[in-house]
DNA sequence: AGTCAAACCTGGGCGC
DNA sequence: TGCGCCCAGGTTTGAC
């Protein structure tokens, strides 16, 4: 389900409202989704008490810092949901863990797929989370320069949408963004990335930018799943070009924008607007 | 180094 | 209404 910019709408909706909040009691439902601790009760003895400090983003992981050297870390996946809600709110289906705070609030997670990772790990060992440890640059910070960008495509053979997916390229995208950027970028899905002309090169990187801060802006892209913190939806659906608009017309050239599977994930681009060199 | 299919799950939508 | 099939915002694994 979310991306970079649905992850950070929900740190952002999470944090200012989790913060210095004490974690009273846990319960955990399906104890198949924590991943570290293996043991739930050690899990749950570590938390409760506790405090939440910070929350942050890193790619599509989301960290909740602890007033104790330990980070509850989860990564949403596909249909995964952090929701704020009232202790005295039915408990909906799919629920799979509880976080009862001391203000009357619950933080709970619902993932009907299943497909969710939860973490609980020292502070200092982050990298014991392969994910975070392989990660990427994060493409919205100052750091992600046009060289730093060009540096980590440099060599790299893929198709340009593998390189758009790959979290270890570049973090936090994508199959929706990532269609997004090719199409804004004007570069077909299937081009191999070491291909790219400078000028293509750096409409790509401004793309990877343009539409995740676009993205952000409108408070992440509500298709079937997504919502905030408070179940709030976001907006950015209204703006897609490409995605979710196989057999429509293109909104720049009036031909028909074409569906495809590329790196096993379906793919609309415009075959007129993203030509491919070879 | 890259590509591909399968696996992990449930539910929605479609054709019949 | 029901059945079977395909699809879905992600990532990992193992075979080539």
């Amino acid at each position: 389900m979310p991306e970079l910019p649905e992850v950070e709408t929900i740190k952002r909706s999470l944090e200012p409202n989790l913060v210095n909040k004490k974690i009273m009691k846990v319960q955990v439902k399906m104890a198949k989704l924590i991943k570290k601790p293996q043991d739930p009760e050690i899990f749950k003895d570590i938390l409760e008490g506790s405090r939440f400090k910070k929350v942050k983003r890193r790619g599509k992981y989301l960290l909740f810092y602890l007033d104790r050297p330990w980070v509850l870390v989860i990564h949403l996946r596909m249909t995964g949901r952090l929701l704020l809600l009232n202790t005295s709110e039915p408990i909906e289906k799919h629920t799979h863990l509880i976080f009862n705070l001391d203000d009357g609030l619950d933080l709970r997670f619902h993932d009907v797929r299943q497909f969710g990772l939860i973490y609980l790990v020292p502070e200092n060992k982050l990298d014991l989370i392969s994910g975070i440890r392989t990660m990427g640059p994060e493409p919205l910070s100052e750091e992600y320069t046009f060289n730093c960008f060009r540096d980590s495509i440099k060599g790299k053979k893929q198709r340009a949408k593998a390189f758009l997916l790959d979290q270890s390229c570049v973090a936090g995208i994508g199959n929706i963004y990532a269609d997004e950027i090719l199409f804004q970028a004007g570069i077909h899905p299937e081009e191999t990335v070491n291909n790219l002309s400078p000028e293509k090169l750096e409409d790509l990187w401004q793309a990877i930018k343009d539409r995740l801060k676009a993205g952000v802006e409108s408070r992440g892209t509500s298709i079937k799943d997504y919502v905030d913190g408070f179940g709030t939806k976001g907006s950015f659906q209204e703006q897609l070009k490409v995605y979710g608009r196989a057999g429509e017309t293109c909104i720049q050239c009036e031909n028909k924008l074409m569906k495809a599977k590329v790196v096993g994930r379906s793919t609309v681009f415009c075959p007129h607007c993203q030509p491919k060199k070879n």
